[in-house]
DNA sequence: CGCCTACTGAAAACGATTTTCAGTTTCAAC
DNA sequence: GTTGAAACTGAAAATCGTTTTCAGTAGGCG
């Protein structure tokens, strides 16, 4: 599920929901930035598309845009509930530890690691949920070629 | 680092601390569940050990624990922050969505999944977050033996 | 126009976690 | 055994992110 306007919109459609001023700027918000965001960044950013959004009304949008499969939240070993827009139907994601970017991955063969899993615990594993984390090739550049410039990439 | 007293112990003086019978109360209580537990659940549990233990101790002790490696966080892609005893070094772990017990398991070959995700999405893959769901041995003989028998089965 | 339903933000409520604080325990030095 | 310093404790208060409540608004359709 992308998130442009119009796939979203005709998701809300199909639920009976409408894609208000608001609504599209949480969306376009999470859609433009890419980088994982917790519900605060989410709100701080789409206050830039439209000033008299409210905190409720994002988590309230949020909630719907990852029911539709819109948005995925993401979780580390240390932190919680960060929300990125989501891509392809089963994929995974890698962030970013400097900047915070976020990246979908969708070559997940898992099933050697499951079936060893499964092979080991005795479990019959059905979900996984992998996550990622590293630096992307653009803090990596940065870093090593000019150390004075920040990770904060422009995408 | 696993979970017995001897061990904790060690870990504890290490670091100046002190393992008072309220941290052990915590400590065996984690231990001897197996399955993830929330804060509030250590807390019911270890209570029984130790009935004068304090909600702030729990969670002190469970951030103590975590520093060492003695527990694990876990997480799942709706909900947060549970604990889990840890095992190996670098483990991962197979949550039971019935019972909610956890296994860990060690034969991790990851190397070839990160190698892919690094390819497509040029990222330089520092940390892996693998997290597992399904149905326990116990659970599954359960459901297709006795169906009446819950999960919540002895481990 | 008027009705109906989805939608809105502010404020209140909420639950989980952290901080504060005054008292207790532990341990080493004496 | 006494003393003093530091770790530790639980209760209560404070804090934080999130959800609920509520009275009002917006938009489609008769």
């Amino acid at each position: 599920m992308a998130l442009d306007a119009d796939t979203i919109s005709r998701s809300f459609a199909a639920r009976g929901l409408r894609l208000t001023r608001q609504r599209r700027a949480v969306v376009d918000a999470v859609a433009e930035a890419g980088a994982s965001l917790s519900a605060l960044q989410v709100f701080d950013a789409a206050r830039e598309r439209c000033p008299e959004l409210g905190l409720t009304t994002v988590y309230r949008t949020l909630e719907v845009l990852s029911e539709i499969g819109a948005v995925r939240r993401v979780h580390g070993p240390d932190h919680c509930e960060a929300f990125v827009p989501a891509g392809a139907a089963h994929g995974h994601t890698v962030v970013c530890s400097r900047c915070g970017h976020a990246t979908e991955f969708t070559e997940c063969d898992m099933h050697e690691v499951v079936d060893a899993a499964a092979r080991q615990t005795g479990y019959e594993i059905t979900e996984h949920f992998l996550q990622l984390s590293g630096v992307c090739a653009a803090c990596h550049a940065a870093a090593s070629g000019v150390p004075g410039a920040s990770g904060k990439s422009t995408g």
